[in-house]
DNA sequence: ATGTCC
């Protein structure tokens, strides 16, 4: 090891923490040009190469970029928006998530009604959400609402290949599947006011949180690059303690051509949630007599992503310096004063949105100094799987894990029985556990919790 | 996560 390992955990989070996971978090601390320490989120668990739930720097001039470190679902994030209803505006949940369920398109492989021509994804690769916006599908403020302003500089269109851009094109304006999710809230409890009030959050309200990423294009991008980078594994001679770490030295043609067909790819998955984000307003227009204008997007977060950012490093007289930060399964939760945060949130530091496991709270948190000097500001993603999909399966079926939930006054709809059973609650960390470990860390802090209270999943 | 094996 090159440096270091730091997690953060609490004690009960720790006699839970994965031998494999503790091996991947040392591994990716072997690699060149790594700074300060390889890091953990209390969701740790074991992924690709890197850990979910890992957060890495690398020095420009040393380092390296691994796609392991990102993802197969490249800027898989989570949107909120709010609205101006409260429960007991909506009486008929079950309608309303029938009628979500046949309007955000879920599940493998499933079409957008929104159909993209080539060129429209060219731009939507460049431009992100703001393409989207471009499009007809959102609003003013939506995109500086998104961070990296919904798209990230550096796409290189010429390294997405054909095939990615094919599963792409009929896939801008859906939700995928696994743990990807659009779920109806309520806000039941509210920590810091003051924050929550910045944010636009109040208690009682109802909110609508979007968990997907750049579906088939992210995987098909991850995997073209993936094959060119075991390659350059041997070119560059890095000695590797495990393959699923393939990467090359960041400004080699290899290592560049992967950030830029990465940058693409997250700017396709802020546009896809943009695009989900105009479907949902529009049926809740509908169906609730409000304006579209009265479902303001909070925040918009990546989970998974590679960026060059600013950050201290351990030769504190340098000053700051930039640096390539992979989160995976981990949130950017830049502190007050950062000049990327949007100005309306720039005292109060960076929202971040934490998506519980379906049927437990999500939270939304606000970014510190203290994240800053401790984890490159960064912060936990979820909730973190304890029990495998092919377990889960076994286990549970679909239909009891729904049954339990709706006596919890929980609606799911799915397009199957597997794909509850394998999301079921018990499969997961409580995410208020999860939460409160970065909370007591001082990496981020707490300011809103959100009950679910219906959620379509693919 | 993923047209869950071209």
């Amino acid at each position: 090891m090159r440096v270091p390992g730091t997690f953060f955990l609490s004690r009960r989070l720790a006699e839970g923490l994965e031998e494999g996971a503790l091996t991947q978090l040392a591994n990716v601390a072997t690699l060149p040009g790594i700074l300060r320490c390889s890091l953990g989120m209390p969701d740790i668990h074991w992924g690709y190469g890197f850990p979910i739930g890992g957060v890495a720097a690398f020095d420009e001039e040393e380092g390296v970029i691994s796609p392991g470190g990102v993802g197969f679902d490249i800027n898989c994030g989570v949107r909120m928006i709010t609205t101006p209803l409260t429960v007991t505006d909506i009486p008929d949940m079950k309608g309303l998530i029938e009628d979500l369920f046949a309007t955000v398109p879920t599940g493998v492989g499933s079409k957008s009604p929104v159909r993209l021509s080539q060129n429209d994804l060219s731009n939507v690769l460049t431009d992100g959400a703001a393409n989207a916006v471009e499009l007809g599908y959102g609003m003013e403020g939506d995109v500086r609402r998104c961070e990296e302003n919904g798209a990230m500089p550096g796409a290189e269109l010429e390294f997405v290949s054909k095939k990615a851009r094919a599963r792409g094109i009929p896939q801008c304006g859906t939700l995928g599947s696994g743990n990807h999710f659009l779920e109806v809230q309520a806000i039941d409890e509210i920590p810091d006011p003051a924050t929550a009030k910045t944010f636009g959050v109040a208690e009682g309200q109802i909110c609508v949180m979007i968990h997907c990423g750049s579906r088939g294009l992210g995987h098909q991008v991850c995997t073209d690059h993936l094959k060119v980078l075991e390659e350059a594994v041997k070119k560059y001679g890095i000695d590797l303690p495990d393959r699923q770490l393939a990467c090359a030295p960041l400004h080699s043609p290899e290592g560049e051509a992967y950030f830029g067909a990465m940058a693409a790819s997250a700017n396709y998955a802020w546009a896809n949630r943009q695009i989900i984000t105009h479907l949902v307003r529009e049926l809740f227009v509908k169906r609730f007599g409000i304006a579209y204008e009265e479902m303001p997007l909070v925040y918009d977060v990546a989970h998974n992503v590679a960026k060059w950012e600013e950050h201290e490093t351990a030769d504190a007289a340098a000053g700051r310096r930039r640096v390539c930060v992979h989160r995976k399964g981990a949130t950017r939760a830049f502190g007050p004063g950062r000049s990327e945060i949007v100005q309306e949130f720039r005292d109060a530091g960076q929202p971040v949105i934490i998506p519980g496991s379906m049927g437990t709270s999500s939270y939304l948190l606000a970014g510190t100094t203290t994240a800053m000097e401790r984890t490159f500001g960064s912060t936990c993603h979820g909730a973190g799987r304890v029990q495998s999909r092919s377990s889960a399966k076994r286990s549970l079926t679909g239909a009891a894990v729904a049954e339990d939930l709706a006596k919890r006054g929980i609606i799911v709809r799915a397009p199957n029985a597997a794909a509850i059973a394998e999301e079921a609650p018990d499969v997961y960390k409580p995410s208020s556990e999860v939460v409160q470990v970065v909370h007591d860390a001082g990496i981020s802090r707490i300011v809103a919790r959100f009950r679910p209270l219906g959620v379509i999943k693919g």
